[in-house]
This record gives C-alpha cells, sequence and structure tokens, in this order.
DNA sequence: ATTCAATCGGACATTGACATCCGATTGAAT
DNA sequence: ATTCAATCGGATGTCAATGTCCGATTGAAT
C-alpha cells in the first residue's frame, strides 16, 4: 500500500528533523535509518529535485532538510517521491462520464482524499514533539520507563 | 496507490451486482468493464477462493457473486486480492519499540486505518443504487440530463 | 459417448519498483 | 594545484505486479 520509497524517505526525513541545523552524509542517514545506503542515495536525491532536502556535495557536505520541520508535513515528503493519484476523471475513459465520477469511484476518490488529509495532519516538528515511549528510528525510549 | 487488480477486481464485482442472479462468463465481464479478458480470469479466480465470487464450469457456466450485494463492502473486495497491511509492528524491526509505534509509524498507521474505513463505508448495493448521472462502469447516464 | 462452451491453472513475457555499482563531478582543506 | 570526501547520475541486476497464451479440466447439451 505505501511503498518502500515513501517509507524510507520519511524515515530520511525524520531523522533530519530531529536536529536540522546538522549536515548528515548519506552514511550517515542510513545507519540511522536502516535504509540501504545506495538506494537511500537515490531517494534524497528526489527530496532535494523537490525542494524538501537541501544537499552540499565536497568535504563536509551532505544533506539538511530545506525547510523547517514545522513547515514540512508528511503529506510533502509522499508527494514528492510517490505521489498520491487522486482520480480525476472517470479511468474507463467513458465519454458519457467526463469530468463527473461514478458512484465507485467517486467512493475510491474518497479513500484517497482521507489517505491525504491523514497524511496532512502532521509536520515532523509534531511528530517529534510528541510525548511517546518510543522515539521515532531510535532504539531507545524517550524516557525512561518510570522505574 | 490502488493497484490495477483492485481497480479490476472493483469493476467486475459492480458489473456482477447490477444483476446478482445473471451468471456472466469473463467475456461478458472484461467487455463491460475493459479489463483485458485473460488477466481479468485470474482476478476473478482470486474472487473465488476468497469466497466474494461464485464460479460454474462448462457450458452456461460463469461467474456470480458468492454473496448479496448488500452484504459486499467495497473493503472485503480489496482486502480479497490486495490487502491493505496495517502496521502492527516496527518495520525497523528496533526491539525497543515491540509493539508499540513510535509517532512516525503511528500516523502513517493510522492514514491506513482511515482509508480501509472509507472502503468499509459502502456496499456494492449502495454504490449502485446511487441517484446519479454516471452509471457505474456503463456508458450512459442513468437519467436524461434534463434537456 | 461425444461435442462444445466455459473455467482452471501453469508457463511465459513485459513492465516498473527496488536495489546495487561505479565513474563523474563538486567543493572544502591542505 | 592536489587531495580527499561527498553527492550526482547513468548502467545494470532482481523481483513482484501485470498481462498473455494455451492445454487441461469440467459440465451441460445433444
Amino acid at each position: 500500500m505505501l511503498s518502500q520509497t515513501v517509507e524510507y524517505a520519511l524515515r530520511a526525513a525524520t531523522y533530519l528533523a530531529a536536529d536540522p541545523a546538522q549536515s548528515r552524509t548519506v552514511d550517515q542517514i542510513a545507519s540511522a535509518t536502516h535504509v540501504p545506503m545506495a538506494y537511500l542515495s537515490k531517494v534524497l536525491q528526489q527530496l532535494v529535485r523537490e525542494k524538501i532536502v537541501a544537499s552540499r556535495r565536497g568535504t563536509g557536505g551532505g544533506f539538511t532538510l530545506a525547510r523547517s520541520p514545522h513547515k514540512l508535513r508528511i503529506l510533502e515528503i509522499v508527494q514528492a517521491v510517490d505521489p498520491i493519484e487522486r482520480i480525476t476523471t472517470c479511468p474507463l475513459g467513458l465519454a458519457a462520464h467526463g469530468k463527473r465520477l461514478c458512484p465507485l469511484h467517486r467512493r475510491l476518490d474518497n479513500a484517497l482524499a482521507e489517505m491525504e488529509k491523514a497524511f496532512a495532519a502532521s509536520t515532523l516538528a509534531e511528530i517529534l514533539a510528541e510525548p511517546t515511549r518510543s522515539v521515532p528510528l531510535c532504539n531507545f525510549p524517550a524516557a525512561p520507563t518510570g522505574g
């Protein structure tokens, strides 16, 4: 349902959002997020093209978020690497349906709209700020378990 | 986002639901729904295995819905051919996260849950009963356009 | 029993997503 | 200028989804 690429892109973005000022190399991001490095490199390139992430080459280079985590929503990252394609015209190509969707495809599109809504609901900053015992991507709880 | 297979399965099911008593051959369904016949045959076999559709071989055979259109929801057809896989455990395999999802994956799973909800919301009967000018799969409006 | 229409199911072809590899390019540091 | 660390981008490999083909099987009709 959700592609691997989306999963990887979100992990990388979340990781970068944790310390937005820090520039990170592919290598760092890959090991922190457990994503195959060579492939992550491609995914990051897509994010750069879509202006989600900025890159700097050469020694001391790497990747940073192009925008504040407060201004970056899950949806934007999804759309950057594997866009949710809404159903805007009849997939059967029936001329009579024209722009109007039939009841079936209206419902399918509604489902896609719900998904978009859910993805648009939170920013990276909100994800990282959320009080929880499971820090995103991290192997250790944020707070001691109470002992 | 939604696979071709799901699209095809829904078209076929909707078509069968329009006249549930009638048995339809692959050929009939394929031309009515504009789905490649040989592939549709495979999709229908999946639906038969999942007890969404019933088949009869031999002369005069074909496919019918295994249940009343009032009892068949979009979700069931989706799950039969291309199940929505909810996120139940940490995809990074982090032991510390255990059963609890981190804020990121909690949100991704919420989005999947929304999708399931949208798909569970209507039955095939509801889709066909809906007053509209665009009859599902059909090339002609249900009612004159008012002119 | 034979015929014929239809599904069944295995083998194969094609395409795109996922993933790897490696040389080219960039840019900071020396 | 040279060196070295890092991204960039093209070529390639792998696998699952999609789609095709065809013989085997089923079952109604004759």
